[in-house]
DNA sequence: ACAGCTTCCGAAAACGATTTCGTGTTAATA
DNA sequence: TATTAACACGAAATCGTTTTCGGAAGCTGT
């Protein structure tokens, strides 16, 4: 009942030839006579001969896999950075296997050093929030120094020499701003984390940037440093019951949501009260209720980018060490959260 | 600079001993002299050996890795799942490469035909529509006719033998109908897809039995069945404006958030106008605005399921053929969207 | 002093494919 | 007829690991 896979060698048995012929009638070499080679691929396809990959790899030492390690799966934003890496990929042939760190610094380690050893080709890779902070990067100049790939992307660090994609995070927290600014809000909050957080970090700088070039003053009270990733509704509640602001902007879109929720149970109006803005751009940001003004952090085009930069550095002969970072231009989407 | 690999075989040169010796060295064997293994195993630690992970699968014929083919990642319910699987797979020392089918029948082929010539172990699927429109599963039966083990779940078919994980769809959509009409709802219609999807015809099954069960006959002008699993706005519109439906489930939460704000631009009120339930409970349905009554799929518990039972088959020494369907209980969650 | 045991290690096959090189046969050329 | 070239194929190495088997020492006991 059970149709085992058939390799050369069967094949060569039942022919009555040896392994080499087999293996060059099936590429086709010019070696073998045209009869042999008849005969040969008939039987191949009859019997539905595919060559082991498994085996395919261990000779040429490429896998044409390409490992992508990301923090979580939830945030809509890496699920559309997969979509795009999977599509590119895919037309050069390469499969995705996919290892999520959990914001986590030791599973990330464990999952890149189990990829490493001949698992995968290349890597994509976007820092854990737990690597970032431990700000230990060893494992991915380990993987480096071996020569492996790597394209890091979004949540990227200079400590590590390689291909980079990102969006200009501070220029679009400075559009955001600006947006906001000119439609006269007075008093402009945002909701961050914490700064080892490469991105939050660069969207505050935008943000603070925007404000001084308009003259207003940094104030502290306008800005919320989140713990963690997680939503904490009471800061968030306090923050909009106690800041008295007339505008937010915000590093995720959750946040933004959330606030939302609560500024509108709080009996505020939106966007005649408070507006909103916020990163990303996911589902949640279209369907929202009043849809939210959001920062398109264009994701499946940095998952389509950094694949390219991969594969290009995988199949490139030269060991030549140039790195590029690739800087993507947010673009700001605006819904009913702003006025329009 | 470029710290290669190294392998048994650079050990073995530099210490002056046979592989065979380093490979027994390196598992603690009781063969090998305490100060060989001691020697051997200092040396592989200061260079890091690590074994190579290809060569590894192919002696034994094992990859530890498993497959996931999806139809797509941009519904949360798939993430989740993926989350589900990663996370018990892990546990157990699998990798997990995904694939997306696109939706599409021939995008899941190649990429069931690609990862079955030795890349994994074993497949955890959910069919693409296309796939259950064409209903051709040859793909499929070729690969358990391989011995190769799989389990489909959510997206299912009766046409392959095989391990199965879904929830209880029928009995979702039940509940959930039963819900409205002992909320008072008097006109119930539902939006679910064409029937060749499997899901949707359950859920659309549960739905007209509840009714009937209460003594309210079907009413065709009731039940919009979407030409494919995107939006259609106009359909959404001209079913809410037309067929005075004071209650509405859907077969996802998309239809639901959408026909949601299609309802309120007509001046209905939710819920004392119209009141909605959806399927899914994704993070769509907890931050819509109302938020959205749903039915919980548990995507994570389904993934965490599938990896359980296809582990359980792979690392099973005895070939017994017997397949179970586990059918996971589905959730009503009760939030704005209905009357509370 | 010699059979019989341990102890410790290496040779070789195996997984499945690719590829280089060599060789025997035949046909073409001098 | 002798030489050579073209043709068709096979042997063997290789990728990196595991594992079986056999054998060389060294030791024990009689």
């Amino acid at each position: 009942m059970l149709k085992k896979k058939i390799t050369l060698k069967h094949i060569a048995r039942e022919l009555e030839v040896s392994i080499s012929t087999v293996s060059k009638a099936l590429k086709n070499s010019e070696e073998i006579s045209r009869e042999t080679k008849e005969k040969i691929q008939a039987f191949a396809k009859l019997y539905n001969y595919k060559p082991n990959n498994i085996a395919i790899s261990l000779k040429n030492k490429r896998t044409k896999n390409i490992g992508v390690v990301i923090p979580n799966i939830v945030h809509h934003f890496f699920t559309t950075v997969i979509r795009g890496v999977e599509k590119y990929a895919n037309t050069k042939g390469y499969n995705v296997i996919v290892c999520l760190s959990d914001e986590s610094f030791d599973k990330e380690v464990i999952n890149v050093e189990l990829l490493a050893n001949g698992s995968i080709d290349g890597f994509i890779m976007s820092l854990s929030s737990g690597t970032q902070k431990e700000n230990d990067y060893n494992h991915l100049k380990e993987i480096t120094e071996q020569g492996i790939p790597l394209v890091l992307f979004d949540r990227i660090t200079s400590e590590v020499e390689c291909d980079k994609v990102i969006i200009d995070d501070a220029l679009g927290a400075y559009l955001a701003t600006k947006k906001l600014i000119e439609q006269g809000r007075k008093r402009i909050g945002i909701i961050t984390t914490a700064d080892y957080l490469s991105v939050s970090k660069s969207r505050t700088k935008g943000y603070l940037k925007a404000l001084k070039e308009y003259g207003v003053n940094e104030d502290k009270e306008l800005i919320l440093k989140m713990p963690s990733m997680d939503v904490d509704g009471q800061l968030i509640q306090d923050f909009i019951k106690n800041s008295k602001v007339d505008a937010i902007l915000t590093v995720n879109e959750i946040f933004s949501i959330y606030g939302m929720q609560v500024a509108q149970d709080l009996g505020f109006k939106i966007p005649e009260d408070i507006s909103f803005i916020g990163f990303t751009d996911g589902l949640l940001s279209k369907y929202a209720n009043p849809s939210l003004t959001s920062i398109a952090q264009h994701g499946e085009r940095m998952g389509e980018i950094s694949a390219e930069m991969l594969i290009q550095k995988i199949e490139s002969e030269d060991e030549e060490e140039t790195y590029q970072t690739k800087i993507l231009e947010p673009t700001l989407i605006e819904r009913n959260s702003t006025i329009n």
